[in-house]
DNA sequence: CTGTTAGCGCCTTCAT
DNA sequence: ATGAAGGCGCTAACAG
């Protein structure tokens, strides 16, 4: 590892002084044209970078970002990871990531190490159990995802209107006997905001609800999908996209039932799959870029602490 | 945000010099017991922790490294970096991810950012189209993850012995006409050699080969499926899990036909849908674990550039 | 406009 | 065993 020059040496080289490089480096006005260009030259040809450590001491930011998703496995998460990974290598920050897990006390622990290493702010993708205490003193630079909470920044999908979309949809198809097969109440969004929208609908249009909650995996999905059939049902509703796997795979092996399927949450496998199935998409990728954004505006521009909700849109 | 306190307000707050301070935080040896544990008990009670930046220009590293997936959502890339996590941050690593979205291009263009970032090491998910050349200035402090490369350090997943494994089950069934499914041989590892494999367990055994290499998705396999099928045909092997998926929707929308389906990759979602489908594991975790632990031992002790292979094993 | 001079927080001789 | 002093690469006053 041959030692890296630095600015010193690309003074000496340019024949100039140590901050007349400093100043070409961080683009600050008052310096000759030509001088520049002499030293924007030697740098180029020299392959000059500055030490990230040595300006990071200077100031006072690493230039470090956090990213704690839930589990690096999850689809949904993943989508919104890449497209804020760009914006946060396009401003020149570095985004570190962990696993939460679902489990508040390893959001906590990360919390810790995290301020220890003097990071510069956190994307959070939130589920049941974290607290607003234990995001407290983050809160100027943390943005929320999937879920909310007041005085914090946060970007959400929106729940309601998603669900709201779809059934709007199955009405204009002429269904009006539609079941929900959601994941239980004790999930906020994913579940208790779904099956109220779903309750909501059925109160204005006079339709009779239906609602089974069996767990949020496939397996549940499948076994419990009979229940959701009474003799009228002729479409269900599933809150999850994985939901919508198990229902599909029940349905699959009986034809003979003519159910139109509908879910939160499209993917492409879900389309392969079954091709036919209603599916509102919840933006992960718009999500994923407006948290990217704002966080950057919080660190860099005391951005005030939005809460967004991107909206759904029908397939 | 109040200033963090440094080693001189420790030294302070204890009564000693910020070189003791300095001896305690480096488990140096020469230290009084009791002014060590003195000094400890005040970094404890002010939650004291270095400023990484500073003694990263001390001449110590960043302890940076990065992790280059293909693509964020490939989950079983996911499966590997979700064990590689803990291993940097047990060591006190900073894993920062990145996208090369299959392309070269885009690896290198990481590389050279990595390297005018004063990386400590870098995780490479290979694919065809990443030449040694590009990577040799990381030779030392590189892992190669799902390819090899001659002078490299890699962890890989074991084609050969995988197919081998699906192939002999297959057999030990009774089955004796098995069509292979696959990636076309443009992918070295997911193609060619699970092909040729294949090849070589039918000649081995008599067995008249048949291929089809459609490409790589599941619409490719499904719209292809039929041509996979002779009149003897009892079995498929696919190349992928992926493929899987495309051949196991024809057979579903087909239940007359009576066709084993064998597939490399076996992910929960297979399991669900096709219970019966017989698979083989690549091994994800523990590659991940593998070559995390490789990469740590090349930093940090020079560790011999190892190419590792990862056992299948049959579901 | 440009060079000189101080440090930022830490580690490392070198004295004590 | 411990403290004082110097310097890592850079930025931010302050002079010229």
């Amino acid at each position: 590892m041959n030692k890296r020059l630095t600015i010193k040496d690309i003074a000496r080289l340019s024949g100039v002084g140590k901050s007349t490089v400093s100043r070409v480096l961080n683009n600050e006005s008052g310096v000759n044209e030509r001088t520049r260009e002499r030293v924007e030259a030697v740098m180029q040809e020299q392959g000059f970078s500055p030490s990230r450590s040595a300006r990071a001491m200077r100031g006072q930011s690493d230039k470090v970002v956090a990213i704690i998703v839930t589990r690096l496995d999850s689809l949904s998460e993943n989508l919104a990871v890449q497209t804020m990974l760009p914006v946060f290598y396009a401003e020149g920050y570095d985004p570190i990531m962990m696993e939460s897990q679902f489990s508040p006390a390893l959001i906590a622990e990360h919390l810790r190490m995290l301020r220890s290493r003097n990071i510069d702010g956190v994307v959070i993708f939130g589920f049941s159990g974290v607290t607003p205490e234990m995001l407290q003193p983050w809160q100027p630079s943390l943005v929320l995802v999937a879920r909310d909470a007041s005085g914090f920044a946060s970007v959400c999908y929106d729940d309601e209107g998603a669900m709201q979309l779809l059934l709007q949809r199955l009405y204009d198809m002429g269904h009006r006997h539609i079941s929900f097969l959601g994941v239980p109440d004790s999930d906020i969004t994913t579940g208790l905001r779904r099956h109220q929208a779903y309750l909501d609908f059925c109160a204005r249009h006079q339709l009779t609800p239906h609602v089974v909650q069996p767990g949020l995996t496939m397996v549940n999905s499948y076994e419990n999908f009979t229940r959701t059939l009474t003799p009228d049902t002729t479409a269900v509703v599933c809150g999850t996209d994985t939901m919508a796997l198990g229902a599909g795979k029940y349905l699959h092996q009986h034809p003979e039932l003519r159910i139109q399927l509908a879910s939160i949450g499209y993917t492409p496998l879900i389309a392969f799959l079954h091709p036919d199935l209603v599916g509102v998409s919840l933006g992960y990728a718009e999500a994923g870029r407006k948290a990217a954004v704002q966080l950057m505006g919080q660190i860099t521009r005391q951005a005030e602490l939005k809460q967004i909700v991107i909206p759904a849109t029908l397939n």
